[in-house]
DNA sequence: AAAATTCGGGACAAAATTATCCTTTTATAC
DNA sequence: GTATAAAAGGATAATTTTGTCCCGAATTTT
């Protein structure tokens, strides 16, 4: 007699494409929850970081190193250490700081197809269709800072983690399923 | 006695973080001079695309093998074959087409932080500042279609190469520089 | 001082993207 | 028919992104 069983696992893969990268997308999401932490009033660890936003370990841990090397978080080693930033510069921190270190600031300045002379007087054939987009982008970015980012998680109406899986994968032998959710 | 040579080569690596991925620009590239000449009665070959739009010939086959399977673009095979996209389709072709066949339509419609789950309901810190900038995007990529696209690429007024490389690197040897250049 | 905890950083590994090579298939022209 | 020109497609390689492992350095607690 067999069941049909269900495991569930999330992954860390990025998607074909997405606005930015892995490492971008892990950053950020460190940064507003230390942000909301520093907020409290709490230092918090990488572990408890990863844990939180359900990030690889020593892959944050890299991200973390950057962010903290360009100045935008503080780090403190040993026990009670931890990543924090200080609150008075939180209004000051923005989206854009956080990307600009981690993916560059091509994604709002770099060519829609690629080209690396493309201007008004040089345009792409698509050059026109997204500037649009491209300001919304960059204006967006350099609004959002990492107080406003973080007060929404504080109050619980923004989420740092997914509860829902992105890839399910079905699998009928109960000892092949045990074997993957021990 | 040694002078300060300089040689210039383009580079197909995909910059850290762009809009689309290097197989996406490509397509949108090579769909775009495909629409242009095809309104100008003439199929055109894979040789002659990529060099129209710079990009790597192998590589290019590819992604049209997966353009034509698709059904955006219509392949003759044989002296005299190539690609083309007969003209009554040009205008119901859009950008959104290509991207959706190459790289799937996350960039619209995923999480800006990568969360599986994030709606309304569950929204991530940055659903709310993101909502615009994804809406003009896919407002634009359903709006931007190959008959117009294509024109401006016909009159002049637009380019799918770069005349200006996009890597510069200084050699001082001469027989070095020759070695690269010849 | 010793132990424990945490970040820093180098080396390495896996996976995805980007790119190349080479053979086969199909159609045209001679 | 034969040669030729072009797309189709499989296998493989290079590069980049993503992720891991492990040890050293710094700081706090005991």
């Amino acid at each position: 007699m067999s069941y049909l069983y269900f495991v569930v696992y999330l992954n860390h893969k990025r998607s074909p494409i997405e606005m930015f990268s892995k490492k971008c997308e892990y950053g950020i999401r460190a940064a507003i929850l230390i942000a909301g932490e520093s907020l409290k009033g709490q230092r918090i660890s990488l572990k408890y970081i990863s844990e939180q936003i359900g990030s690889p370990n020593a892959f944050t841990a890299k991200i973390l190193q950057t962010l903290t090397r360009a100045g935008l978080v503080d780090s403190q080693k040993g026990p009670t250490g931890g990543f924090e930033i200080p609150i008075e510069k939180l209004s000051q921190i923005t989206l854009h700081d956080i990307v600009e270190a981690l993916d560059g600031s091509q994604i709002y300045n770099g060519c829609g197809l690629g080209l690396a002379e493309c201007s008004e007087d040089h345009p792409c054939p698509i050059h026109e269709h997204f500037k649009l987009v491209r300001a919304d982008l960059k204006a967006m970015a350099h609004r959002a800072n990492l107080l406003d980012l973080s007060t929404g998680l504080i109050k619980g109406f923004t989420y740092l983690k997914t509860a829902c899986p992105k890839k399910i994968k079905f699998i009928k032998d109960k000892k092949v399923l045990n074997s993957i959710t021990e």
